[in-house]
RNA sequence: GGGCCUCUAGCUCAACUGGCAGAGCAGCGGACUUUUAAUCCGCGGGUUGUGGGUUCGAGUCCCACGGGGCCUACCA
């Protein structure tokens, strides 16, 4: 092992290949490795974070100049180097965006010393730095190092902090974008925040969160074409799941009764700004509830959620204000379009009288469309985009949602609705059906579309079947998209808000 | 699926009707003990997405392919 190993100081790593900057970081490390130094080594001082110092000093106002006697320890990323001759300025920041500047004097490191610092310090390294809290010459709190270590040197390049990265290398190299773009943060936070306040809510209304399989026997609970994959040990062909909706309602026969999951669900179908091939899904089920407790608690859900990051108040894409706290809107799916269409449209009017509205109103038809389906089409074309201020778009046709219960009053109309805010749909909730023989009904007809080769339909899932014979109680169940709940909230689009999306191999 | 735009130095962008491929930041060398995208002097850095074609000559024009974006269509 002597003579075969690589020299760490000089590997052949084919540098004279690399661009300039490149060679020089690579340089500055078997540099450090040459003087006997670890560039990465296990562990460098840290007695603070940066944001400690600042929440301690900050409200103090001290005068320039200013010596605190503190002796600490730092560490974060170098994203400011200003290498003057006898004083060097270097700003740290550390992960959450919390900076610091901390100053290398010829007066305590010495000419050989700062001299060093100059030849092996980069903008991007991630640097330890140990000396006294100080304010500079012009007021700016700063540490004055009287030692420093590498804690990591950083082989590549930051981007131009002055200017945006395009966005395809923002998405591409979302790590650098964290480092250089304050949003990025926040983003990565803000997401957090809301799933932690989603949580709490759900916990303070004493549902239990549970964990169902992503890998699924059938494709069933939505109508997307699913992903396929192989279960070696079976020699079984698997879907990964495209919604939480049978594995929850199976849980709440076992008397789960308030159950949650948020997880990752998973669509093989088309991808653009507002759709992603893998996104999280929130989906509750409540044990004597309906579609009326379900909005109770989507609407608190929101607030909630709103309220932890700060954003309850949002500027529609419209310019208008949608101010969370005010109660939201409930209206009925057929007096919308009614009102849309300036006459009276409700669930027994035909076919005939809804396929001449549609043609007054542009709205084109696929043949052998029924009457809900028409309808639920007008209202998608002439009123969802047009409902800017959360509402409640309630009662569908029982063709359009086959596995909402029949309306507690009004024949031929289900007990469903869709949340609309800033004119699109942000979630959606029914008072579940539990008969299982009507199920069976819907799960078969949804089956042989799938024989018949529609790759979105629902295959039979005979183990839900049986569970569901062994009674399903009367339940409100809710959806809702977290990634679109967060793009409501921060006006990102779903590239920015899902922190490492799906992109074609370079 | 249809249409339009885009790809140039590590990053962000220039380069007229085809005529020596440039700037700012970043980097390297030098000056500077209070900078905040410092300033000053000097220097290096390019397979212009890939492949073909037209031309005396292509970053620029044409064709194909690839990446990205926007609009449109489709989508529980």
């Amino acid at each position: 092992m002597t003579d075969a190993h690589v020299n760490p100081v000089n590997p052949d790593s084919g540098q004279d290949d690399l661009p300039e900057q490149m060679r020089v970081r690579r340089e500055k490390r078997d540099r450090l490795l040459a003087e006997g130094v670890q560039p990465y080594p296990i562990s460098v001082p840290r007695t603070h974070l940066l944001k400690d110092l600042r929440a301690k000093y900050d409200g103090q106002e001290l005068e320039p100049d200013t010596r605190t006697g503190e002796q600490v320890s730092v560490a974060g990323r170098v994203i400011f180097l200003r290498n003057t001759g006898k004083l060097c300025f270097v700003r740290l920041r550390e992960g959450d965006g919390t900076e610091l500047q901390v100053m290398l004097s010829v007066a305590d490191l010495g000419d050989e010393g700062l001299t060093r610092f100059k030849q092996l310090v980069d903008i991007g390294d991630l640097l330890s730095v140990q000396g006294e809290v100080i304010t500079s010459r012009r007021g700016e709190l700063s540490v004055q190092a009287t030692s420093w270590q590498m804690a990591a040197k950083t082989l590549r390049p930051l981007p131009n902090e002055h200017k945006p990265l395009n966005e395809e290398a923002r998405v591409r190299l979302r790590y650098v974008d964290l480092i250089v773009r304050p949003e990025a943060r926040d983003m990565v936070r803000n997401k957090a925040a809301v799933l932690k306040s989603l949580r709490a809510t759900f916990d303070a209304h004493d549902f239990i969160e549970v964990e169902t399989p992503v890998l699924q026997l059938t494709n069933g609970g939505a109508a997307a074409r699913p992903f396929s994959t192989h279960l070696n040990a079976f020699d079984q062909e698997m879907k990964l799941r495209i919604a939480l909706e049978l594995d929850l309602k199976r849980a709440m026969i076992g008397g789960v009764d308030r159950v949650f999951e948020i997880g990752r669900t998973f669509r093989n179908e088309g991808l653009d700004s507002t759709h992603a091939a893998e996104f999280s899904m929130i989906e509750a089920y409540e044990a004597y509830g309906d579609y009326d407790t379900m909005a109770e608690l989507f609407a608190e859900l929101m607030r909630n959620a709103g309220r932890a990051i700060g954003r309850t108040a949002i500027t529609a894409r419209d310019g208008s204000d949608i101010d969370l706290e005010q109660p939201f809107r409930h209206a009925t799916l057929f007096g919308l379009v009614s009102e849309a269409v300036g006459e009276t449209v409700d669930v027994t009017t035909d076919v005939a009288a809804l396929t001449k509205l549609a043609e007054q109103h542009d709205v084109e038809l696929q043949p052998g469309w029924n009457a809900g389906e028409i309808a639920v089409e007008l209202f998608e074309k002439l009123v969802e985009h047009t409902l800017i201020q959360p509402t409640f778009v309630r009662d569908y046709p029982e063709s359009a949602r086959p596995l909402a219960k029949p309306h507690r009053k009004i024949p031929g109309l289900v007990e469903a609705w869709d949340l609309i805010v800033n004119g699109v749909e942000l979630g959606t909730a029914y008072s579940e059906l539990n008969d299982p023989v009507i199920q069976r009904e819907r799960l078969v007809a949804q089956s042989l579309l799938a024989a018949a080769g529609d790759p979105e339909a629902m295959e039979l899932d005979e183990d839900f079947l049986r569970a569901m014979e062994f009674g399903m109680p009367p339940a409100g169940g809710m959806g809702m998209g977290l990634d679109r709940l967060v793009m409501l909230f921060t006006g990102a689009g779903i590239r920015e808000t899902i922190l490492f999306p799906l992109l074609r191999p370079e």
